[in-house]
DNA sequence: AGATCAATATTGGATGTCCGATAAATATAT
DNA sequence: ATATATTTATCGGACATCCAATATTGATCT
């Protein structure tokens, strides 16, 4: 399963803004597993070509305006596709 | 997003055995468009060559013991990494 | 049976997604 | 201030994911 990442930056940073090594620790708690310096940081670097998020002085990253319609443009979608999610952790601890 | 495809069959085909065209309805519901041929027929035929889907004579698929098995761990993998969902949902909805 | 439509199969390729390696910048400690 | 560790950045490439186009098979109707 891949292609998730992106929408998850979005959707850390909306909760709480953070730079790249926090982001990746999240990442850790989520997955298992951190994303490579060769993942994040080129994505955050896209996100940020794209004003979905921005950084301050001290790379701190937050959510903009577009990026905040972006992420509940997002959401919308994926709960659409997996509106049965429930179902599915229910089904994991059989 | 990408990536989902796989499995979203498993889970598609754990709720009722279908053939694909049937499966390629399913998603139209899901998310709006229908996956190419060149994209769920491929993908059919590697999950039966995996053996996690079985194939009858009227090319219905049906989940065999090892796809439950995957698609239970990948059910338990998936609602670990996308375990504040219902947040999600709510915020979808402001 | 012949015509028509739906379902299945296959191919080649475009793009997406992510990683490992490496290097540079920045923070922290001694 | 120097050494050490952490964080950030960039590159090239491996592999995954999916599609459009085309061909074939199978079902349905007249």
């Amino acid at each position: 399963m891949k292609g998730y990442l992106t929408f998850l930056i979005l959707w850390t940073l909306k909760k709480s803004e953070m730079n790249g090594a926090e982001i990746s620790r999240e990442f850790e708690k989520r997955r298992g597993t951190k994303p490579s310096p060769g993942t994040i940081y080129p994505a955050l670097k896209e996100l940020r070509k794209n004003e979905l998020i921005a950084m301050d002085k001290s790379k701190t990253y937050v959510l903009t305006e577009k990026g905040e319609l972006e992420l509940k443009s997002a959401c919308k979608f994926f709960c659409k596709i997996f509106y049965d999610v429930n179902e599915m952790s229910h089904y994991s601890q059989e």
